[in-house]
DNA sequence: CGATTGATTGATGATCTTCAATTCATGTGG
DNA sequence: CCACATGAATTGAAGATCATCAATCAATCG
């Protein structure tokens, strides 16, 4: 957790990929034009179509993308975790948000206006490099997702999802890896394209297995291996 | 069509968008460092996993980027069109190809050693800037079609892939709008994650409510108002 | 003109969604 | 601090959608 909203550390953001280049100096001057701003469990940080006027960095949180169809429909994206950027419209020439996030728990965010991306790119090297990375990234998973919902069944595609979470995000409890923030049965679904009954049925039905254990907004995988072999991954699989 | 492989003529590459904004000398000097290359149909120009040795600009015909699952099923990502870029695994710091791509038709095709990426973006102006929006157009795409795939009905994805090839990839005839690449049912089925014999279905009924004609490797869309109404888009869409 | 690839269509059934009825957990206000 | 409202989860029953299998037909090509 961070200390504090006044004082921000250079050690804050120096070890995160697209700053690690940088002199101290430099990551001085990109702390001095943003000023941190909190966000509690539920609120939107920007919303999907709305003018691309800033570009965040998520320091302590998460962070979930969600687009909406005209049908109503929720579909969940990604998610996002600290030291992780969002909102970078401007990076892949756009001048809106693809999408909207919303705060999970309560986070911690700095942002700079979308003028500064620019001046980021041409000026600090090597972020231009880092944060192609991780457009590039997010392209190899959206690609991926797209394999699995087009030939995966639901029980595969949500023991995939679960396990992405698991390896990314989870804290070891004695119970098992506990899945780091509150997580529903229809947040699943809106990760897999399914319903929340088919997600709980699911649920249910490893628990007997004894692959998870699970609550009101928690899930926690007890055995991996078994949730991987339902997912169809190789058992080395680490993300 | 290119009349000759020898001579290659700037206005070749000149209108197309990462080149042009270029000096004619800069295009001179692009071209001076390929040398095209033809592809006949069903031939591959390069394979998923393969190192990325080189990027790729297609200047006639069609290709098929394609994905395929461990068990053997495939999924077409995306088609390219003529004066698009392929294989930019470099440009969000892959070494390796993401999907293969697989000529439909007769082929064109120019290429570069991916150690050039570095100094076309450097040296280029413009050149950077427009193929990172090509990079975002080709996420907001998948994304889009993550969201298609997990939200919509079998029926409602095929005419929208079917609208969009019309919208894209059509030439008027007086039938209507015809795909103008060989397009099977199985190959519309691996664009919309469902079978071929679903896919046959669909066609069938739409020729019998008069909004296709379809035939061996061939549809054509014959009402495109109806199309767009199956696709649930709003009438004035256009891609 | 046979062989191959692509398309059609009926029958059957699995998978998953939908609806409805409860139960359970959590936090809030009286 | 308990009662109650609310949001989350469960589970049965019913049925829609789509995949699968199989048989047949049609087009194209060497």
């Amino acid at each position: 957790m961070v200390s504090s909203l006044r004082s921000l550390d250079e050690n804050l953001i120096s070890h995160i990929p697209p700053f690690r280049k940088l002199e101290r100096s430099d990551i001085r001057e990109i702390l001095d034009a943003t000023t941190p701003k909190r966000f509690s469990a539920g609120q939107a940080i920007f919303e999907e179509d709305e003018p691309a006027e800033r570009f965040y960095l998520l320091l302590d949180g998460h962070v979930r993308v969600v687009r909406t169809t005209a049908a109503g429909d929720q579909v969940i994206a990604r998610h996002i975790v600290s030291g992780e950027l969002m909102g970078i419209a401007s990076a892949i020439g756009r001048t809106t948000y693809p999408a909207s996030a919303v705060a999970i728990d309560d986070c911690l965010v700095l942002s700079w206006p979308t003028s500064l991306w620019a001046t980021f790119v041409e000026k600090y090297d090597g972020f231009a490099s880092e944060t192609y990375k991780t457009v590039g990234k997010r392209l190899s998973e959206a690609n991926n997702h797209i394999l699995e919902l087009a030939t995966q069944q639901v029980e595969q595609r949500v023991a995939r999802a679960l396990l992405r979470l698991a390896l990314q995000s989870s804290r070891n409890t004695d119970e098992g890896m506990e899945i780091d923030f509150p997580l529903t049965r229809q947040n699943i679904s809106e990760m897999t394209g399914t319903t929340l009954y088919t997600v709980s049925r699911l649920l249910s039905a490893w628990e007997k297995k004894g692959i998870v254990t699970s609550g009101r907004k928690k899930v926690v995988v007890t055995h991996l291996g078994k949730l991987k072999s339902l997912a169809d991954v190789d058992p080395t699989y680490e993300g």
